[in-house]
RNA sequence: GGAGGAGUGGCAGAGUGGUUGAAUGCACCGGUCUUGAAAACCGGCAGGCCCGCAAGGGUCUCAUGGGUUCGAAUCCCAUCUCCUCCGCCA
């Protein structure tokens, strides 16, 4: 959520993050409007209010016919009181409903862009693989060496899903540990294991919905009235809502392998084969809750990026650091730095250039979850101000089976296990079709 | 799933319809005393919103949301959370 106070000084500065994002500007407009009703309806209230509670104060001090008299006419007010109560009450809901839909304008140093395809390119990093055969994609060498069903994953649950088997399986849980290990014991994180299933509010604290309503899925409506989460990150930032943490205790850094579900609604056709786009998969996740600190969410920003990185350096593979725009933004971040993994089957016309696939995120929030989240620390003053909070991917996986395998693969048809990832599965270095 | 009990300020804990935003204690902050500290004593000590240059004033908040009433922390209903017992279960 933006700072109402910010808003009213310099609705400007909101309207144009919004057309930068891509996003309504108009919801700005929406917000003063309903904020200057609500002044209205809060001055009327607090009129008529103070007016019943002093001669209400007088009703308790008369006796008799005196005290029938007072208490006749104060009934008229009453009516009145509850319908500008009722006003007041209107327009606050209204205003909250504008404010949520306002998004954090991104940070000045983030390229203008109406789409992905005008993110910035920061750098390539390693060398994409040369075969001197003609390479299998993913699901051909998951299938040809037994890692995954997809027709079991539709039988069991429909389109976008599968089955990991075997090695696959393995293969999974390997890249897991080793990235909730290098978090934990390189990078001094600390591990939890957090709800995937979850309350509205932590999803309209940390600032998935209203927005992103439709790709979450919900879980017994009018029952139970829970949402599973499409990330950890939710249950590592939510985790601390409506509470005044204290400043020692910052930073938190906090690391979770957890089990994501997507609806992926909007996406029909697009990626719908393979491990790229699933309605299920696990992910380990980073997360860092620090001091209200432009200069600090930038350093811990540029961190979490590292470590990312340091995870596919580990694994081998070939990425790209691409720093989205304004446009690819959605309403939470000030800035946000993908890391697209070389995935030689996604290339289209053989072009290395095309053949990198999205894989991590990092966002920077500043203090825009936090203020939906009412998740505050004191300062060394004794001042209360709100957190900020960042998050990235550590690994994601399926989908970083794609790069292994198929950037591992073999002339033989057979996948090399990545060095990293040999301590996880007994030693194993190579998977190779049974019998 | 069944039966009970409970949710008050940073904490503990009074308060069951009328100057109660809330006694008291602890913690915390400032001061007196002291060479210093402790003790003792004095004073301060919730937050949001609105009006105001300010001083200050108004209003809302006693888990949350409704309701009853001229008036609610106090009565009623729903929800959430915690505790106890029974049942079921990994």
């Amino acid at each position: 959520m933006i700072d109402l106070k910010a808003l009213r000084e310099n609705p400007d500065r909101y309207r144009r993050g919004a057309e930068l994002k891509r996003y309504d500007p108009t919801a700005v407009d929406a917000a003063l409007e309903a904020d200057r009703q609500r002044v209205e309806a809060q001055q009327e209230h607090d009129r008529l209010r103070a007016e019943q509670n002093t001669a209400g104060k007088d009703v308790g001090k008369l006796k008799g016919d005196e005290k029938q008299a007072a208490i006749a006419r104060l009934g008229e007010l009453k009516g009145r009181v509850k319908a500008a109560e009722e006003r007041q009450k209107q327009a606050e809901a209204a205003l909250s409903e504008a404010v949520l839909r306002i998004p954090l304008p991104p940070d000045e140093d983030v390229p203008v862009g109406k789409d992905e395809t005008e993110n910035v390119i920061l750098r390539y990093v390693g060398e994409p693989r040369r075969f001197d055969f003609e390479p299998k994609d993913h699901i051909t060498l998951a299938q040809a060496l037994g890692l995954a069903s997809f027709e079991a994953g539709v039988r069991l649950a429909g389109s976008r899903s599968y089955v990991l088997t075997g090695a696959g399986a393995q293969l999974h849980n390997a890249v897991l540990r080793l990235a909730l290990e290098m978090m934990t014991i390189e990078h001094g994180f600390s591990p939890a294991v957090v709800p995937v299933l979850v309350r509205e509010e932590a999803l309209v604290g940390t600032g998935f919905f209203p927005a992103g309503r439709d790709s979450v899925y919900q879980v017994g409506p009018g029952t139970d009235d829970l949402f599973l989460v499409g990330t950890g990150e939710v249950g590592l930032t939510a985790m601390h809502m409506g509470q005044t943490l204290e400043g020692s205790q910052l930073p938190l850094k906090y690391t979770t392998i957890s089990t994501c579900f997507r609806r992926e609604a909007g996406t029909y056709g697009k990626d719908t084969a393979g491990f790229y786009r699933v309605h299920q998969f696990d992910k380990c996740e980073q997360v860092v809750i620090c001091r209200n600190d432009v200069a600090e969410s930038r350093r811990w920003h540029a961190a979490m990026l590292g470590y990312s990185e340091q995870m596919l350096q580990k694994l081998g593979l070939a990425y790209r650091v691409v720093q989205c725009c304004t446009g690819d933004l959605g309403v939470k971040n000030a800035s946000m730095i993908d890391v697209e993994t070389y995935m030689p089957s996604r290339s289209r016309g053989g072009d290395p250039k095309t053949a990198y696939g999205e894989t991590h995120s990092a966002s920077r929030l500043y203090d825009f979850q936090a203020r939906r989240l009412n998740l505050r620390y004191r300062d060394a003053d004794g001042k209360v101000q709100f957190c900020h909070t960042l998050n990235n991917t550590v690994v994601a996986s399926p989908r970083i089976l794609i790069p292994i395998l198929e950037n591992y693969q073999n002339a033989d048809g057979s996948v090399t296990v990545p060095e990293a990832l040999r301590g996880y599965m007994n030693g194993r270095e190579a998977i190779r079709r049974e019998g």
